[in-house]
DNA sequence: TTAAATACTGTATATAATTACAGTTATGAA
DNA sequence: TTCATAACTGTAATTATATACAGTATTTAA
């Protein structure tokens, strides 16, 4: 954490766990309180150090105007999807890219780092990350990333209906994918709704 | 939403975003503002109405002492267990049991309907709902649940290794299942912890 | 070694906030 | 019709709370 104190540090996670357990922030007096401080003020420099530490924020003149600061984690880039899971489990998780770093990651779910030459016709080659959006729209003719028996695979989506759905590749070279969806295990993670790739 | 009235449920939906944005909850003033109230007092009389439905906690004394009754979803079920995503998908949860119409419920994630008789000299027998609980350690000798190539199963695990993993099921007619989960795909969903069979 | 930061005590005060009490008006059920 | 509920206005008092200022002692980085 932030380079706080070993005190900084249990306020900091008490304040939590009074935000957890009651729904609302402590007051000075009560973090005074809890701590066996004779003074709020004791409270008050605590958490004007967790505020300059960056890890809270204080409303002025608000009562318990306290809130925890939450740490940008980041948009996940998935690398290699393992078999059984959902495609946003950790393991699959290569890295984070921080939203705040990066002007594509409006309504971005998680970037999906592209394996093969399937998709070249269409400008998305190997290594390059595609931007999905989980909950856009998924319809025809959007590039989509589908799972079929449990292969992710990043297709242009043809055709759609409720015995035969057609995955086209963009690359001359393969042939379309059409599946049967009530025979098969097909289900769509996402749409794409962008591509990074990063030359150095 | 447990038969508010319109006006209530904008105070309720307000308090619910105030918090979700501020990270602590808005005073009676506050709300008046918001609503254009003339008198804190009009708050102060929803607030009342809201804790007497039962949708809000109210603190006497404590400034912001207001947090939201998140309702019991109740324990997930999990009955038939589709293929290619995660246990707990919405498509596989077949109904709810409420934590508090329960003793068994303290560390149970869901509970899973057992399928077939492989585990009856165990005393599991079709139809039960085994408690799971998704954290506990893996060890030999538990009830667990796995899942090979994507199919959900309720074994003893024999032994492990990384190299061999052996499930028991606890009925002679069957034989042991070898996986080795460096060529087949072996995940666990979590152990057995209870279990539940309803006789009505 | 010296200033800054940490971790408090102790006092005090302005103001933020809860909440009671007394009303008004409208609506729908018994 | 009459009573309960809903949805407010208006006032006011008690108390809850933030927060400044003045200290002290200890530890840590420059």
């Amino acid at each position: 954490m932030n380079n706080l104190t070993s005190r900084q540090f249990e306020i900091f996670e008490f304040i939590k766990k009074e935000i957890e357990f009651n729904g609302y922030p402590p007051t000075r007096s009560e973090i005074a309180k809890v701590f066996g401080f004779k003074s709020p003020n004791a409270a008050e420099d605590h958490l004007k150090a967790l505020k300059k530490k960056g890890v809270l924020n204080i409303v002025s003149g608000a009562s318990r105007g306290i809130s925890i600061v939450k740490e940008d984690l980041g948009i996940p880039v998935i690398g290699l999807v393992n078999a059984g899971g959902p495609i946003l489990a950790q393991e699959n998780i290569e890295k984070r890219i921080p939203s705040s770093q990066n002007f594509l990651s409006h309504g971005v779910d998680f970037y999906l780092r592209v394996r093969g030459d399937s998709m070249i016709e269409a400008g998305i080659l190997e290594n390059d990350l595609i931007a999905v959006n989980k909950k856009a729209q998924i319809k025809k003719g959007s590039i989509v990333i589908a799972r079929i028996n449990d292969e992710v695979t990043v297709k242009t989506l043809k055709s759609i209906s409720s015995e035969l759905v057609v995955l086209q590749p963009e690359n001359s070279d393969y042939s379309n994918i059409e599946v049967n969806p009530k025979t098969e295990d097909l289900s769509f993670e996402g749409t794409c709704v962008g591509l990074l790739r990063d030359f150095s």
